[in-house]
DNA sequence: TCTGGGGTCCTAGGACCC
DNA sequence: TCTGGGGTCCTAGGACCC
């Protein structure tokens, strides 16, 4: 394979920033999008929040509870999806425009394979540049963008300075980059993760690269090698756009902890209500139905059936719910969370062609 | 601290077929 | 009577991403 240039951009606090440029007098303020707090008492958790959030000790993926107590005098916000989607993709279009292959990652992050637009890194950087002012004369938002040689390296360097940042890695930098980087700072290494690298002397990707891979391959299976390579800043994948859709849930969690089995089941038909909506709308059928039930202690259980034939009625995917549903109601133990979700899907074209 | 909701991919065991 | 090997599908759970 030849030479390869890959960005990948990052939104700067995505949703608390969009909110901030709907409501120019929230400036200067500590903003957190997220679950409603209800005074301390709320469920849920951060979804983003701005640096004066940060400042507070406040965090994305925290408990909302925990955020109030931390900053009770933020401003509180709903997810209001509906203005990100649509601010996303006027993003996304600026961005497609610079790149031969471009692959969407979530709603505020992608990366762009430019490999032919420019000659060189130096090239690049002002590609990046150009990109990042566009995006702020247009929908007066920041990013961060990382330069690579691959996904991997750009993905790791569009975190290594934020807000704003532009951080470019090229070949020959590669291996000093990442080697002084904690591990998780890797694509695919989580918190558990983390922890069992870790507990082996792992520390750095540094230390990751130079570990004995068949040690690797036997705790992590076919991961194991995959993250040797990535600490080597190894990576052969294809800036690609995603394919068909694999599955459509929804869940929800209940304000209190309920022992009311009908509130669960009918609270399981809306959510199959929703989900049968949307597979029709993407002209599409199912056959796997998977019912997710967590109970009060936080103990999460997904049963499910693949039925003998494709279908897209609402009835079916209820009346499969409310069945594989039985197992959990019958345990007598107070549920904290149930989902439905739809999965083996065909495009309604696709079936007809096979029957 | 007390943990959302949308997804994807991997693993491992069992069923079943040839 | 004790038992292969490969392939595919299904199920449940877990880890990860944003």
């Amino acid at each position: 394979m030849s030479r390869r240039i890959i960005f990948h951009v990052d939104m700067d606090q995505f949703f608390a920033a969009v909110e901030e440029r709907e409501h120019p007098e929230f400036k200067g303020k500590p903003v957190v999008v997220g679950a409603d707090p209800k005074e301390g008492t709320g469920r849920g958790v951060v979804s983003t929040c701005n640096y004066e959030a940060r400042k507070f000790g406040v965090r994305s993926g925290m408990p909302i509870s925990r955020a109030w107590k931390l900053c009770p005098d933020a401003i509180y916000l709903p997810v209001n999806f509906k203005l990100y989607i649509q601010t996303s993709s006027r993003i996304m279009a600026i961005l497609r425009k610079y790149a031969d292959k471009f692959e969407r990652w979530g709603l505020d992050e992608a990366f762009l394979d430019v490999s032919s637009r420019v000659r060189n890194f130096e090239e690049a950087k002002k590609l990046a540049e150009k990109i990042k002012r566009e995006i702020h004369e247009s929908e007066e938002l920041t990013c961060s963008i990382g330069v690579g040689p691959n996904k991997l390296v750009a993905k790791v360097a569009s975190d290594f300075k934020k807000p704003g940042g532009l951080t470019i890695v090229d070949e020959n930098a590669v291996k000093s980059f990442l080697a002084p980087l904690p591990v998780r700072k890797l694509l695919w290494v989580g918190k558990k993760t983390e922890r069992k690298l870790n507990e082996m002397g792992i520390k750095t990707i540094g230390d990751l690269a130079t570990y004995d891979v068949s040690v690797l391959s036997e705790r992590f299976g076919v991961m194991g090698v995959q993250y040797n390579l990535m600490a080597r800043g190894v990576d052969q994948s294809e800036v690609a756009e995603r394919g068909e859709i694999k599955s459509v849930g929804r869940e929800t969690t209940f304000e209190e902890d309920t022992s009311d089995y009908n509130l669960v089941l009918e609270t399981l038909d809306k959510l199959s209500e929703v989900v049968q909506k949307e597979i029709v709308e993407r002209k599409m059928l199912f056959k796997t139905v998977t019912v997710k039930i967590r109970f009060e202690n936080f103990e999460t259980h997904t049963h499910g059936k693949t039925r003998s034939f494709f279908t897209d009625r609402l009835r079916d995917l209820q009346k499969t719910a409310r069945e594989l549903a039985q197992l959990y109601l019958r345990q007598n133990r107070k549920i904290r969370l149930v989902g439905v979700r739809a999965s083996t899907l065909t495009s309604r074209k696709e079936q007809k062609t096979l029957t």
